[in-house]
DNA sequence: GAGTTTGAAACT
DNA sequence: CAGTTTCAAACTC
């Protein structure tokens, strides 16, 4: 099915998303230059009902696999630029007011903990323009590519009525909605069958046409962002997993669980095939601490949250901002990426008879277990997939991952303790005897040490993958979620840095898990994963240089900044208080 | 669905 | 840093 293309000039939209899209529904992110240059080919607010109808009646029937190929083709461009790190309606461009620069944002808007200050220079940098013509080319591709699955609607914002939000953002605002998903079953890059899951679709009138201000829309609540699709690579991630054209109406994805009065008006539903969108069941933290897995993760609470009292939206996003510097204060690495993947460069024979090379990623801090013997979920590490490691503290470990005495990490940590003691030994020889210096019989049989062999640190997952629904062991594109600005950065601060991945065999388990409860396992059976591996010291240097994106300037608010509606700000009030206020707020 | 168990997060 | 409390998920029935 080939959409008519909706594009053109449309000068009176300040703002328009320009996210390219495959129909994978994975948001393809251009190689740099392409996107100012094009930019300005925007696309046409299709016709609402049109572009409802079409949707509904052919969500996204493409041949995407094809298309997608060809576009890559012709693009000449490398997939895997910026991989998962953002949605399509997380891409935005505006025009700057003034500069009159074209300004191409990642999830300024979107991404919930994200503020301007967050925004990368790696992502931006990858996104300004050189002027290329051949890119320019690519782009025009990317654009034509990804119209097929955008459109504008045009709709009042709710907020709209608070008199507050009103004065800042007078009339309408055109939203760009991509909220429909689709499935990617397939190990290979690009070829992927599609299918669209709509649950639920939310009509809003339009109104107020008179406005020239545009802005895209905030994302908040409109993805089913732990959506399980059963990517077996990383690789794919070019693309957004879930956009889908969807004029005039607001398109909501809501969970089963969801309640269906929220108070949104004309609600009609539709069904998804299959699908367990359940996230988080706060009732206490209002979403705004660690122990909820939205915020901790870095994802803005969707509809299919449980949660009670959240703040964890965008409506709070500077609340949300103010605690995770709290956290952020408290323990700078709160946020990180937990899980690190060692490549073991010492290829193993698997059951298939292939050489293998077992993943060795293992949890960063490390768990504590007692009495789950990091043998349920309640462990950590094997909630993550990952064996425990020297750094975890769990007793009688039995992790099926790996357990700990077990771990490359452990060996190494046996092989400097043999070590120590030699030269402890070696100090020896000069000196007094001590009765409790080990003796080499002491030191016993080393037989059981294997050798260890190089391990590089080479890929540094984000923390998102620990969210249960992302898990490291059945990766899939992040793209959809609603990152936080910390996350992006951990993300694609990284990503930026990357010059030349490589990749490794990313099913890290040397074990066979049968974890039914798990669709994305259920899905993804039987397809060899691969992940993208990315150079260490890049990211270590990122990293490193992570504290000193907070200068970064800061431009207006967006929409989803200006629209916080509760309880209202003090200018200057510090993090700590606004969270006491929260508090006296219960 | 209710109740229990668990270990991280938060707090002191 | 350690001990305690709080919390929400995982688990069990
Ligand atoms: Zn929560
Ligand atoms: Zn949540
Ligand atoms: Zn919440
Ligand atoms: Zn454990
Ligand atoms: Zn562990
Ligand atoms: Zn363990």
């Amino acid at each position: 099915m080939e959409m008519p293309l909706r594009r053109s000039l449309l000068p009176h939209y300040e703002e328009i998303a320009a996210s390219t899209s495959n129909a994978h529904g994975q948001l393809y992110s251009p190689s740099s230059s392409a996107l100012i240059p094009c930019i300005q080919k925007q696309f046409q607010s299709c016709n609402p009902s049109e572009c409802v109808d079409d949707f509904l009646a052919d969500p996204l029937e493409v041949d995407s696999a094809q298309h997608a190929e060809t576009f890559l083709q012709s693009a000449n461009v490398v997939p895997l630029l910026l991989p998962s790190c953002f949605t399509a309606s997380q891409v935005t461009t505006k025009n700057d007011d003034y500069t009159n620069d074209w300004v191409v944002e990642v999830g300024a808007q979107t991404l919930p903990h994200l503020s301007k200050k967050h925004l990368l220079s790696g992502s931006l940098i990858l996104l300004e323009g050189s002027g290329d013509q051949s890119i320019d080319e690519s782009f025009d591709k990317i654009l034509k590519f990804s119209s097929e699955n955008i459109c504008n609607y045009v709709e009042p914002d709710e907020l709209l009525e608070h008199q507050e939000a009103s004065q800042h953002q007078r009339g309408i605002r055109r939203h760009l909605r991509f909220e429909a998903t689709l499935d990617c079953k397939d190990n290979a890059a690009f070829n992927c069958h599609t299918s669209s899951r709509v649950r639920e679709v939310v009509d809003h009138v339009d109104s107020d046409h008179q406005s020239s201000e545009a802005v895209v829309v905030d994302n908040e609540g409109h993805l089913p962002d732990n959506i399980e699709p059963p990517w077996d690579t990383q690789q794919v991630s070019c693309f957004d997993q879930q956009t889908l054209p969807c004029g005039g109406q607001r398109v909501e994805v809501l969970s089963q669980y969801a309640e269906s009065s929220k108070g949104k008006r004309n609600r009609e539903t539709y069904t998804y095939e299959s699908g367990d969108f359940k996230r988080c069941n706060c009732q206490m933290s209002r979403c705004l601490k660690l122990y909820c897995e939205c915020f901790a993760a870095g994802l803005y609470c969707v509809d299919s949250c449980a949660c009670e009292n959240c703040y964890n939206r965008t409506d709070y996003e500077d609340w949300v901002e103010d605690s995770r510097e709290q956290i952020e204060l408290r323990n700078p690495l709160a946020f990180a990426p937990t899980i690190v993947e060692q490549a073991n460069d010492s290829p193993i024979l698997a059951d298939d008879g292939n050489w293998t090379t077992p993943s060795s990623a293992r949890h960063k801090r490390g768990c504590k277990c007692k009495r789950s013997k990091c043998l349920k979920k309640y462990c950590e590490c094997y909630r993550a997939k990952v064996g425990c490691s020297g750094g975890c503290r769990c007793e009688g470990c039995d992790n099926s991952f790996g357990k700990k005495s077990e771990s490359i990490f452990q060996r190494e940590e046996e092989w400097k303790n043999l070590l120590n003691m030699e030269e402890l030994m070696s100090d020896q020889k000069g000196g007094t005897a001590n009765q409790f210096s080990p003796t080499w019989e002491e030191l016993g049989n080393t037989s059981h040490l294997t050798p260890l062999s190089h391990q590089v640190p080479s890929l540094i997952l984000s923390k998102i993958w620990d969210f249960p629904y992302i898990s490291q062991a059945q990766p899939q594109d992040g793209s959809g979620l609603q990152l936080s600005p910390g996350q992006l950065h951990w993300y694609s601060s990284a990503l930026a840095s990357v010059n030349a991945p490589c990749e490794i065999m990313g099913d890290g388990s040397p074990h066979i898990h049968n974890d039914n409860s798990n669709p994305a396992n259920k899905l993804q059976s039987g397809s060899p994963n691969q992940e993208r591996v990315f150079p260490p010291q890049q990211i270590q240097s990122d990293r490193l240089g992570s504290s000193s994106t907070a200068g970064l300037q800061s431009g207006r608010k967006l929409s989803s900044q200006a629209v916080s509606s509760f309880p209202p700000l003090s200018p200057h009030r510090n993090s700590k208080d606004r969270m006491n206020q929260i508090e006296d707020e219960q």
